[in-house]
RNA sequence: GCCCUGGUGGUGGAAUCGGUAGACACGCAGGACUUAAAAUCCUGUGAGCAGCAAUGUUCGUGCGGGUUCAAGUCCCGCCCGGGGUACCA
């Protein structure tokens, strides 16, 4: 009897359907499990074969768990907000509401043909209104609370008011915007507006001017991915930043957690690295440089305050508010300026070879050695971090060396690092010269020294810095999530909770306004709010991604985002596996979160995620074909070298082993209908290339193809079987007749041409070893989360029980529940038809590993010398050095290579190698 | 530029703790069955050298150094690919 792979796949997806076998209930008699991938953007070209890599991944290890016994959570929904439906509504005036939800089921039947264990009921997608009314929710949140530094948590900011109106700020410990003191006196004589301005700088949520991508051309803002080399991508327009009032939330009052709780956590070193790298803290000094001949002080923050009598000369980023002020040499500024304003901030930093800056004219006094030192603007200090303001050491700073070299400004060495050879100029090492009190000390202790000093003279103090910056809140665009906020005097007001959720209202137009606007704009009758014109921005993609995963523990819930009862039973997230491009952004964004529902109390958990795992990107192979220029004529590529061609993405679907269908690729698109080939051996063979999965370069290669020819179970295990999931690769189907043959001779232990053939003997000492071996390895590799291991462990037990001629009940019932994580359809059923047994293998208890049965008596050591294997001879395993050594020696090869000499070195490592030295 | 990451046969990969490099597959070559094909099964397969052969031997995990009895694995320096770089998701 054949394997049925369509039939027995169909009829199970049935049954699992029929029977609600992968619903979840709150089920608090059981231990919890909580498995989780990151939900996908619905995109139009669909689900790719790079999606379920770590899809597939949970799904076993979901599935595992279950049969460990653990009542498991494995969700599924979409992040259905995004810049690609709001592009594609631009184009073809297609409501993205409409788009998207044609994306969404298409992916849902896709996710399906697959076979996950997802409750759909438990289902969420971020577009919504009874998802983003909660949203919108916490954004009203964040915006009535300010963060205590004291108590290192967010408070109301009603608390704030009433200590405002006792003492003023005086004593106010909190994270906040540039703000000066005030009394209680003061506040209370302040007008609505100014409190509210005042309050704005203490907001969690809080507006503030930033800088957008604008391009005048388009009347849009642009994403950074839409800006290649400083011009529009579409249309090739300038771009320009622009200064736009927008929300941020204050991620940075959260700094010094969001580093700490990455001790807490089981996510690889290297994303705690990135993020750690992200938060960017440096300690350092805040020191001030009275401008000469004015009244202004500026602040500078370095890291390196020792340095400070090689400091000379200053640099301010272009956009510094001082810059202006002091400016004498206004032509060459001004010019300046109008070039910085052309480059991104990745130009900006990521260009080292142009070194540019402009003199302002202005001198500032160095405290220390009492010089004059003229203040420049230059493109490499950003606004962003610290102060926007740098002292420049060009003896102990490569950059502000380069600097100083180019504009011929003064060097003065202030560290001597002879003793050591090797260091680089920003090394902390050395000792101090040319440095007055500090002459003779090492750089660590004349730091510290530097620090107190400056504090006693009252011109600076030692401070920490984070190189994070806030969030940018706001986009403005329609497709996202309406701020539920009016303005009343230029200020903006929370709208009342009843009033939620503010749904996205519809628009005659999603091209942007041309001013800025976001299309929401449009609609007048809705920005006209009876109580004040609305916020027509719109919220950024992070926003209802950083607080899903909470969702699925309570999807119904219409009074709170998630009730008490349903997280403090799920608690956090136990596995959460996702794309390593999002280490920072969305990761960083819902720790942060999740941060401050903890401190409002509502989830019990300080971080979200206790393991996460990076998936690999699966890469796309791109086939090319390369057309002559300026004809329709096509040449192989063996040829193509003998003509002008021009190389075109095309569609990998009409390729098969590199070799291209003529016929198909007339038919494909319209300007290749009357195409001519030049072909080689009678073949079109196209070049090739790795690049990204994407619908422009036509190698997006769907699951569904796979599926039908191969079957659910077979594109399971193909995935898994590529490589570790961490690993990115491209999509190869090179293997994929292996792992199908694997499942057909899996079910030839089952099944025979006379039909099915399973025997209740006892199984042989051989066969348990098998069986065990495998338990044991799945078991272990499962945890580790190394599945390909896994079914290659599956291939060799299949192997081996097909050469033992095993077809035996008490072996072939064990595999098969191994085997149901990974491949659930063709595991059912065996277990129902064939094994026979009542039920759902879902459900099935892990079989047992008995060790005993794999216990070696022996073991076959390694023989090396020098290094090299020569020999392998067999020990029992509990011998000694003593019982092995004269055997060894005696041993033919050994003789051989010894020539007669003793070895100089015998080393024994039990039940690992033995090594001689000669 | 900066941060993170990867590089092992013709291909995907294995080697979990510094201990027999290449498991398991694909592909390829040869063979069995078959009128033929598919399916299935068997044998071989890192490279070089020697040998009729069994086998022996040298080299071999991106490149160059180092530590160690022993390095794919640890350390230093380099080359190349991938991801992120704050408004793609």
């Amino acid at each position: 009897m054949e394997y049925k792979f369509q039939e027995i796949e169909a009829r199970w997806k049935q049954y699992w359907k029929d029977n609600q076998t992968y619903k979840v209930s709150n089920d608090t008699s059981k231990q919890k499990c909580y498995v989780l991938d990151m939900f996908p953007y619905p995109s139009g070209a669909g689900l790719h074969v790079g999606h379920p890599l770590g899809y597939i991944a949970t799904d076993i290890y979901s599935r595992y768990k279950r049969l460990k016994g653990f009542n498991v959570l494995h969700p599924m929904g979409f992040d259905a907000f995004g810049l690609p439906a709001e592009q594609y509504a631009i184009q073809t005036g297609q409501h993205p509401a409409t788009t998207t939800e044609v994306n969404i089921a298409r992916y849902m039947e896709q996710l399906d043909a697959i076979g996950f264990d997802y409750d759909w009921s438990r289902e969420v997608r971020t577009s919504d209104p009874k998802y983003y009314q909660f949203t919108q929710w916490i954004f009203i949140q964040l915006f009535h609370s300010y963060y205590n530094n004291a108590a290192q948590q967010a408070e109301p900011i009603t608390d704030l008011v009433a200590t405002f109106a006792k003492e003023g700020n005086i004593k106010t410990n909190a994270a906040s915007g540039k703000i000066s003191t005030f009394t209680a006196e003061e506040w209370n004589t302040y007008s609505e507006k100014q409190q509210q301005e005042i309050l704005m700088e203490y907001r969690l949520a809080y507006l503030k001017y930033g800088d957008v991508n604008w391009c005048p051309a388009l009347g849009t803002v642009l994403a950074n991915d839409e800006v290649k080399d400083g011009v529009s991508e579409r249309g090739g327009h300038p771009v320009v930043k622009k200064s736009m009032r927008q929300w941020f939330l204050r991620i940075t009052a959260y700094a010094q957690r969001l580093l700490d709780g990455l001790d807490t956590v089981d996510f690889a070193e290297s994303l705690k690295e990135q993020q750690r790298n992200w938060i960017g803290r440096s300690e350092g000094a805040s020191v001030q440089f009275n401008v000469v001949g004015r009244d202004e002080k500026i602040e500078v923050f370095t890291t390196r305050p020792d340095t400070i009598f090689g400091a000379t000369f200053l640099v301010l980023a272009p956009e510094h508010l001082m810059v202006a002020e002091i400016s004498t040499n206004i032509a060459a500024i001004e010019e300046y300026k109008a070039y910085v304003q052309s480059r991104s901030e990745r130009d900006r930093q990521a260009d080292v070879k142009t070194v540019s800056g402009a003199f302002t004219g202005a001198y500032a006094h160095n405290p220390f050695t009492g010089e004059n030192v003229p203040i420049w603007i230059a493109e490499y200090v950003l606004m962003g971090y610290g102060t926007g303001a740098i002292m420049a050491v060009p003896s102990d700073d490569d950059r502000d060396n380069a600097f100083a070299t180019k504009f011929g400004l003064p060097i003065i060495d202030v560290i001597d690092k002879s003793d050591h050879p090797g260091a680089t100029r920003s090394d902390k090492l050395g000792k101090m010269i040319n440095s007055g009190f500090l002459d003779g000390l090492e750089v660590p202790a004349a730091i510290s020294l530097m620090c107190r000093k400056v504090e006693e003279m009252g011109i600076g103090k030692g401070r920490v810095n984070y190189r994070m910056r806030d969030a940018g809140f706001s986009r403005q665009r329609y497709w996202g999530e309406p701020f539920p906020v009016i303005y009343k005097d230029e200020m903006p007001y929370t709208l009342p909770e009843k009033e939620l959720p503010v749904n996205l209202p519809d628009v005659e137009s999603f091209k942007p306004t041309g001013d800025g606007d976001s299309p929401l704009a449009r609609n007048t009758d809705w920005v006209n709010h009876p109580d004040g014109p609305r916020e027509t921005d719109t919220m950024p993609g992070y926003a209802g991604s950083s607080w899903y995963f909470l969702r699925y523990m309570d999807p119904q819930n219409g009074g709170f985002f998630v009730g008490k009862e349903a997280v403090d039973y799920w608690q956090d997230v136990d596995l959460y596996v996702g794309g390593a491009e999002h280490a920072v952004g969305h990761l960083l964004y819902s720790r942060f979160w999740h941060k401050f529902f903890f401190d409002k109390g509502w989830v019990p958990t300080q971080e979200p995620y206790k393991k996460l795992v990076n998936q690999g990107m699966i890469q796309g192979r791109s086939n090319f074909v390369y057309r002559i220029q300026g004809t329709n004529e096509f040449v192989s590529l063996e040829l193509k070298d003998q003509y002008e061609t021009t190389a075109l993405h095309v569609d990998v679907n009409i390729v098969e082993n590199d070799v291209l269908d003529t016929e198909a690729f007339r038919n494909w698109l319209e300007e290749y209908a009357d195409a001519e080939f030049i072909l080689d051996n009678s073949k079109y063979v196209c070049g090739w290339e790795v690049e990204k999965m994407s619908k422009s370069k036509w190698n997006v290669v769907n699951p569904d193809i796979v599926i039908e020819k191969y079957g659910a179970d077979t594109f399971r295990m193909y995935e898994m079987f590529l490589g570790p999931i961490e690993q990115s690769k491209p999509w190869i189907t090179n293997g994929l007749d292996g792992v199908h043959k694997f499942l057909r001779k899996f079910w030839r232990l089952f099944y025979t041409e006379n039909g099915l053939e399973i025997s209740d003997e006892a199984p042989t000492p051989a066969e348990l070893k098998v069986l065990h071996r495998t338990i044991k390895k799945i078991q272990d590799d499962v945890e580790r989360l190394s599945f390909n291991t896994c079914i290659s462990a599956f291939m060799i037990a299949t192997n081996e029980l097909t050469d033992l001629k095993c077809r035996k009940r008490a072996i072939l019932k064990e595999l098969t529940i191994l085997l149901a994580p990974f491949a659930p359809h063709i595991a059912e059923e065996l277990w129902q038809n064939a094994l026979g047994e009542n039920g759902t293998v879902v459900y099935a208890p892990f079989p047992k590993f008995d060790e005993s049965v794999l216990v070696e008596s022996n073991f076959n050591y390694p023989v090396s010398i020098n290094g090299k294997v020569r020999a392998t001879i067999d020990f029992p395993l509990d011998y000694t050095e003593d019982q092995v050594k004269p055997e060894v020696l005696a041993n033919e090869q050994v003789q051989k290579w010894l020539e007669g000499k003793d070895p100089k070195k015998f080393i024994f490592v039990k039940g690992r190698i033995i090594n001689l030295v000669i």
